[in-house]
RNA sequence: GCGAGCGUGGCGGAAUUGGUAGACGCGCAGGACUUAGGAUCCUGUGCCGAAAGGCGUGUGGGUUCGAGUCCCACCGUUCGCACCA
C-alpha cells in the first residue's frame, strides 16, 4: 500500500481517540429503549468473529448501515443500532481443529479482537445490548425457541441422508466435500441415513411466498426467495401397478377391469399433465419405498445393485452429474389416459425429496426424460406439435419443450397446451386418476448437526416416556467443555462420547434417560437474534413484550445477499411461528431489507491466496477511520460494491482536510455569498435524498462539489456557509465532525444536532441555461429568462452567431423543452 | 441450462420522465509557493484535429426532432440456482 509519509492537515489519530473516549464517557451511543421517541431499529448482519479479524467486507457493510442509522438519528429518530457475534458453527470448529485450540478458548479472544477493531471504526453501536450466540445466557433462549417449535408440533425427527466419510467416520457438511471426496483425507464420500431433527418450514411455504409481496426488500433478494420456495402448479397423478407375475408382458391386458383393489399405485407429480398421452414409462427415485414391493424377482439383484451404488454416491456429485443411469424394476403400470402398460424404472435423476419421488416420463417433451429414453431405448411419443409441426414430425435429437397444440392425444387433439393442462387434469380427476396440486420446492429445515460447536438440542430420550423436551425451567442445556471435541472414528457426535454428560434422569419419570447429543444448526442462532438485542439483560424471558412491541419489527436491515435465502427465510419462518403463538404481534421481522455489494480489489475478489486482502487496521492507522469509512462508501454504489484501490483514499482525506481548514478559518463577519448559499441548499437537498437511497457515493461527491465551490479561489468561508456541512458529513466521518462541531462552539454531540433544512426558494432562479441544439446536435447554450417562449428562444438562438450559423434556411420544426433545451430541426 | 444484474475516458465511477455524456475522485500535464516537494494551492485533462469541425456510452439494427437511457438480435462479463419433473 502507499502510506502517506506524514499526515497532513488534521491529525486523525488524536481526534479519533479523543472522541472514542468521550462517546464512551457520555454514553452517546446508548439508546434509551424504554423512553426514546420515534424508535428506529437499524440492524446489520452480525459477523462470525474469525481469527483473522475484521474483514474490509464487514467494515463496508457495517459502515453503510451506520451511516444510514446516523442519518436517521439526525432526522430526529431514537436509533437503536446493535451488533453482536455469530460465533457458533462449523467455521469456528474447523478453524479450532486446524490450529489445535479449543473453540471455547479461541472464540473469546477472537471476539475481543473484533471488538477492538470495531471500536476503532466509529460505529454508533450500543454495546450494552450485544449478543454472543455462544454465551449460555443467549443460547438458553435458542433452545427455548426450539422448544416452542416442538410444542407446536413443528419439530420432528426423521431419517435423512448426510455426507459420510468412511475413513474419518464423521459427517461432512456439503462444503467439506470436494468432487465427491472428503476434503481432509480424500476418501470417497458416501451418504448415510441418520435420525435428525427437522422444522416444518415447508408448511409455511405459501405464506413465506405470499408475504414477499408486502415487503420492502431488494428485488434480487425477493426473487432469490421466490426461486428457493419454488412454487409450481401441476397435478398429482396415480398410476396403477400391474401384478408383474400375472400381467407382465401382456400388453393387451385391459387395466380397468382386471386389477385388484390392493394393487400398488405410483403417485407422481407433474407440471405437464397435458402430456399424459406421451408418458411412456415411470421413474422412481432410488430411495422410493415402493421399489421393494414392485420389483420382480428377475430384476431384484440388478435393482439392489443400482440402489447400493446410488446410496454410496455422495450427495454433491449425485446432484451435479448429469449422466443418465437407471435400472428397470420389471414392473409395469397403466397409463390412465391410454390404458397402455408402461415400464417402471428407477433412476437417480429423480429426487426423493421433491414432489412424490416419482415421475411420469414424457421423453418427447422433457429434456431429461428424452436423454434417459434415448440411453435405454424407451419409446418416445409426440403429443405436442409446435409451429409447423404435426403428429408425425420426428424429434431432431431433442425433446420439444415449446408451446403448441395437442396431438396423439385422442379427443384432446388440436387443443392448445395451456387449455389442455386444465382440461386434461379435470378429465383425469373425473377418472379418479389424479388431482391438481400446487407443489413447493422448499423442504423442511434440518437443524441437527453431528458436531460439537453449537447449542445442544434440548431433548431427552427416556425408555419409558419416549422423547421428552427439556423443561424450560432447566434451560440452558450447557455445552460441556470437553477436550475431545473433534469428530473422530468413535462414532457420531462428540457429545455422544461423554456419558457423564448425556446420562440424565428423565424429567418426567425420573428414570435413567439420555440427552440428545446433536447440536443445532448455526442458522437457528441467527434466526431470532434480532428479537434478543433490545431485551438483552432479561434472564426471565427471551424477549420482553413491551420492548419488543416498541422496537420491532426491525425498521431497516442491511446485509449481504449471500444470506438472501437461508438466513432471511429462516428468520421469517421463526417469526411467523412465534407470531402464531401470539408471542409477537407481527409476522414479518424485517420491514425493509437492502443487500449491500461486495468489495473487490483490482478487479478480483479478495482472498488470501491472491494476497490482495485489505487489512483495515493498516489503513485506519495510516489515514484514520473517518477517511477509511468515507472512502469505502465513495468507491462505488453501496448496493453494488466497488473496487478498492490504495490510490483513491487520498482524495477523501483531502476533502476532510479541507473541511477542517474551512471550519478553522471561517468567519462570522459580513454576509454569506448568495451563490455559495444557493449551492449549499442544493447540496443539502441532494445529500438528504441520496443517503436514504443508499447512494452514498453520490452524496459524498455532492459534498465534495460543494467544498470546491466553498473554497474556490482560496476564499475563506463564512460560518453560515460551512456550519450546515458538518452534520451532513457526520454520518460518514463521525469523529472529525464532532471535533469541528465543538470548534464551532457547540457543547453537545453533532449527532444530537438536527439535519439542516433546505430552502426550496433558494434553488430556483429567474434565468436558466438553455441548451441549444440544431438538428439534434448541441451547438451552444444561452442564458435566458425561465419563462422564455419558443419563438423568443428561437430568435435568441438565431441572433447568437456561434449558433445561428448552423441555422441555414427555414427550420422544419422547433422544439422547446421548457427550462432545458431548444432543438431546431433544419 | 435457467434466473437476475452489469458493459460509459488511462482508472473507480456520475448522468430526473428519453433532453449539455463523462459530475466527484484517482492518475496525468502545466503553473504558484518553496533550499526542496512525493506536501499544499490554482488551472487544464473523452478521442482525432493546427483550427474549423468531426467521432464517441460492448456489437448490429430500429423508434424519435433528440437514445447511455426505450425496442429487437447478438457478444462479453458477474452473481445466484442448478437433473425441482
Amino acid at each position: 500500500m502507499t502510506a502517506p509519509i506524514e499526515p497532513i492537515g488534521y491529525d486523525p489519530s488524536a481526534v479519533e481517540s479523543r472522541w472514542r473516549q468521550r462517546w464512551a464517557e457520555r454514553g452517546t451511543h446508548r439508546t434509551d429503549l424504554a423512553r426514546g421517541k420515534d424508535p428506529f431499529y437499524a440492524l446489520m448482519m452480525f459477523p462470525y468473529p474469525s481469527a483473522e479479524g475484521l474483514h474490509v467486507g464487514n467494515l463496508f457493510a457495517f459502515t453503510g448501515c451506520d451511516i444510514y442509522a446516523r442519518f436517521q438519528r439526525l432526522q430526529g429518530h431514537t436509533v437503536f443500532e446493535p451488533l453482536g457475534y455469530d460465533a457458533f458453527g462449523i467455521h469456528s470448529e474447523n478453524f479450532a481443529l486446524k490450529v489445535g485450540k479449543h473453540p471455547m478458548q479461541l472464540i473469546p479472544s477472537n471476539i475481543a479482537n473484533f471488538r477492538r477493531q470495531l471500536d476503532r471504526a466509529g460505529l454508533m453501536v450500543d454495546w450494552a445490548q450485544s449478543v454472543d450466540t455462544t454465551d449460555p445466557a443467549y443460547y438458553k433462549w435458542t433452545q427455548w425457541v426450539f422448544l416452542q417449535l416442538y410444542k407446536q408440533g413443528l419439530a420432528y425427527k426423521k431419517a435423512a441422508a448426510v455426507n459420510w466419510c468412511p475413513s474419518c467416520k464423521t459427517v461432512l457438511a456439503n462444503e467439506q466435500v470436494e468432487g465427491g471426496h472428503c476434503e481432509r483425507c480424500g476418501t470417497l464420500v458416501e451418504q448415510r441415513f441418520l435420525e435428525q431433527w427437522f422444522f416444518k418450514i415447508s408448511e409455511y411455504s405459501p405464506r413465506l411466498l405470499k408475504n414477499l409481496e408486502t415487503l420492502d426488500w431488494s428485488e434480487t433478494t425477493k426473487q432469490a426467495q421466490r426461486n428457493w420456495i419454488g412454487r409450481s402448479e401441476g397435478a398429482r397423478l396415480r398410476f396403477r401397478v400391474l401384478d408383474p407375475l400375472t400381467d407382465a408382458g401382456s400388453a393387451a391386458v385391459s387395466v380397468t377391469t382386471e386389477l385388484k383393489m390392493d394393487t400398488a399405485e405410483v403417485e407422481v407429480f407433474t407440471t405437464r399433465p397435458d402430456t399424459i398421452f406421451g408418458a411412456t414409462y415411470l421413474v422412481l427415485a432410488p430411495e422410493h419405498p415402493l421399489i421393494d414391493t414392485i420389483t420382480t424377482p428377475t430384476q431384484q439383484s440388478a435393482v439392489d445393485a443400482y440402489r447400493a451404488r446410488a446410496s454410496k454416491q455422495d450427495l454433491v456429485t449425485r446432484k451435479t452429474s448429469k449422466e443418465k443411469t437407471g435400472e428397470f424394476t420389471g414392473a409395469y403400470a397403466a397409463n390412465p389416459a391410454t390404458g397402455e402398460l408402461i415400464p417402471i424404472w428407477i433412476a437417480d435423476y429423480v429426487l426423493m425429496e421433491y414432489g412424490t419421488g416419482a415421475i411420469m416420463a414424457v421423453p418427447g417433451h422433457d429434456e431429461r426424460d428424452f436423454e434417459f429414453a434415448t440411453a435405454f431405448d424407451l419409446p418416445i411419443v409426440r403429443v405436442v406439435a409446435g409451429e409447423g409441426q404435426t403428429a408425425r414430425t420426428p424429434f431432431d435429437g431433442a425433446a420439444y419443450v415449446g408451446d403448441g397444440v395437442m396431438v396423439n392425444s385422442e379427443e384432446f387433439d388440436g387443443m392448445p397446451v395451456a387449455e389442455a393442462k386444465k382440461v386434461i387434469t379435470e378429465w383425469l380427476e373425473s377418472k379418479r386418476a389424479g388431482k391438481s396440486v400446487t407443489n413447493y420446492r422448499l423442504h423442511d429445515w434440518c437443524i441437527s448437526r453431528q458436531r460439537y460447536w453449537g447449542p445442544p438440542i434440548p431433548i431427552i430420550y427416556c425408555d419409558s416416556c419416549g422423547t421428552v423436551p427439556v423443561p424450560e425451567s432447566q434451560l440452558p442445556v450447557v455445552l460441556p467443555n470437553i477436550p475431545d471435541f473433534k469428530p473422530d472414528d468413535s462414532g457420531i457426535s462428540p457429545l455422544a462420547r461423554h456419558e457423564e454428560w448425556y446420562r440424565v434422569p428423565c424429567p418426567s419419570c425420573g428414570k435413567k434417560a439420555r440427552r440428545e447429543t446433536d447440536v443445532s444448526d448455526t442458522f437457528l442462532d441467527s434466526a431470532w437474534y434480532f428479537l434478543r438485542y433490545p431485551s438483552v439483560g432479561r434472564d426471565d424471558v427471551a424477549f420482553d413484550a413491551a420492548t419488543t412491541k416498541k422496537w420491532l419489527p426491525v425498521t431497516t436491515y442491511i446485509g449481504g445477499n449471500e444470506h438472501a435465502v437461508l438466513h432471511l427465510l429462516y428468520s421469517r419462518f421463526i417469526t411467523m411461528v412465534l407470531h402464531d403463538m401470539k408471542l409477537l404481534d407481527f409476522e414479518e421481522p424485517f420491514t425493509k431489507f437492502r443487500a449491500h455489494g461486495l468489495i473487490i480489489r483490482e478487479g478480483a475478489k479478495m482472498s488470501k491466496s491472491k494476497g490482495n486482502v485489505v487489512n483495515p487496521d493498516e489503513y485506519i492507522d495510516a489515514w484514520g477511520a473517518d477517511s477509511f469509512r468515507t472512502y469505502l462508501m465513495f468507491l462505488g454504489p453501496f448496493e453494488e460494491g466497488g473496487d478498492f484501490r490504495d490510490s483513491g483514499i487520498s482524495g477523501v482525506k483531502r476533502f476532510l482536510d479541507r473541511l477542517w481548514a474551512s471550519v478553522r478559518d471561517c468567519t462570522s463577519e459580513g454576509t454569506p455569498d448568495p451563490e455559495v448559499m444557493r449551492k449549499l441548499h442544493a447540496t443539502i437537498k441532494k445529500v438528504g435524498e441520496d443517503i436514504p437511497a443508499l447512494s452514498y457515493n453520490t452524496a459524498i461527491a455532492a459534498m465534495m462539489e460543494y467544498m470546491n465551490t466553498l473554497r474556490k479561489g482560496e476564499r475563506a468561508a463564512h460560518r453560515a456557509e460551512v456550519e450546515p456541512l458538518v452534520p451532513m458529513v457526520a454520518p460518514f466521518a463521525p469523529h472529525i465532525t464532532e471535533e469541528l462541531w465543538e470548534m464551532l462552539g457547540h457543547t453537545t454531540s453533532v449527532m444530537d444536532a438536527a439535519w439542516p433544512t433546505f430552502d426550496a426558494s433558494m434553488l430556483v432562479s429567474d434565468t436558466i441555461e438553455l441548451v441549444v441544439q440544431v438538428g439534434g446536435k448541441t451547438r451552444g447554450k444561452l442564458v435566458v429568462p425561465k419563462t422564455i417562449t419558443q419563438d423568443e428562444a428561437f430568435a435568441a438562438a438565431k441572433a447568437e452567431p456561434s449558433i445561428g450559423k448552423f441555422i441555414t434556411g427555414e427550420p422544419k420544426k422547433v422544439i422547446l423543452v421548457p427550462g432545458r433545451l431548444l432543438n431546431v430541426v433544419v
